[in-house]
DNA sequence: AGGTATAATGTGATGTTATAACATATACAA
DNA sequence: TTGTATATGTTATAACATCACATTATACCT
């Protein structure tokens, strides 16, 4: 059941995370009678391209390759829009965004790991840490509303290299 | 010993925070050899004229408040030493800064508690959420370089009001 | 179907945060 | 004192994000 997530493996078939991401959110927008329009999808798409993190006007960059003209605020928009609905997260540390791992899941924390020798980043989504730091903020009488975990470091696979 | 600290409070003699900062900030440059010139000296003073993270502009502009005419690279440069140092945290879910509550006492967490009502942030130090956060590392295989723990919600005072 | 409200997108300007690159000045040790 | 590392000055620009207002698309009611 709980299984704790592998880090994303160097060559592991992408195409299919990918897919499966947007079938997800297809579903989790249905489920919401959220709208997944085109450029919200192609936002998406664009994040999913691998697990490293992605700018905002990277994200541009990308979706106007081929003369299109969309502007920063569209992207900003879908990015809201995404985030809004659980399929995208940002990463504080890296003003950067990235594809929820857990769609439509109702997973509460955001919690991440960063390699910063490749840039794949993964949820780390830890129940002990979650009730430890829920523990450690109500003892000191603070009402959580939201929270950042980022943790930088090396993946296992680099490390390995 | 290890108390847990409590929560600054709205009407507390700031004025011996500040001053017990700038000393120990003196004290901790001294044993690292680290100089404290006068700019950095000056941003630190600012950091510490409240609880609240402050922007990197903000500070320029206290700075520059009386005819001044710093440059935001000398802003940066005084934060990036202050932050080598130990001697202030930046807040990456606000893009901001804010003088560190333990220099000199090498606390190896950054986590901090961050009011959305009255902005006023503090450190939470807790060493089980740090024991939780290394243990749900290290079982994927992850080596840890530095981490963020930025939590939001409401402060005891702010709740209570 | 037509009208109307709401949601989404287009567009241009601007605001905010952070760094690059190179010149000059200062501290401090040999 | 003179060389070297450190610190600061200066200008420009990169990178990230939002405002304000116009226009278009969609939903949904009559
Ligand atoms: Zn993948
Ligand atoms: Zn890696
Ligand atoms: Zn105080
Ligand atoms: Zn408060």
């Amino acid at each position: 059941m709980s299984q704790v997530h592998a880090f994303p493996k160097p060559g592991h078939n992408h195409a299919r995370c990918t897919a499966d991401a947007l079938r997800k959110a297809e579903a989790v927008c249905a489920a919401r009678k959220s709208r997944l329009t085109e450029i919200r999808r192609d936002v998406l798409e664009t994040v999913w391209q691998s697990h490293v993190p992605v700018g905002a006007y990277d994200i541009l960059s990308h979706l106007n390759e081929n003369g299109g003209k969309t502007a920063p605020m569209a992207v900003y928009r879908a990015l809201d829009f995404l985030m809004e609905n659980g399929l995208v997260h940002r990463i504080a540390s890296l003003n950067a965004f990235i594809g929820c791992a857990h769609m439509g899941e109702e997973h509460h924390a955001a919690q991440f790991l960063i390699c910063h020798s490749c840039g794949t980043t993964a949820e780390l989504e830890s129940a002990p840490l979650k009730r430890a730091l829920t523990q450690a903020v109500s003892e000191r009488g603070f009402t959580i509303d939201s929270q950042i975990v980022e943790i930088s470091g090396t993946c296992p696979h680099c490390r390995a290299a």
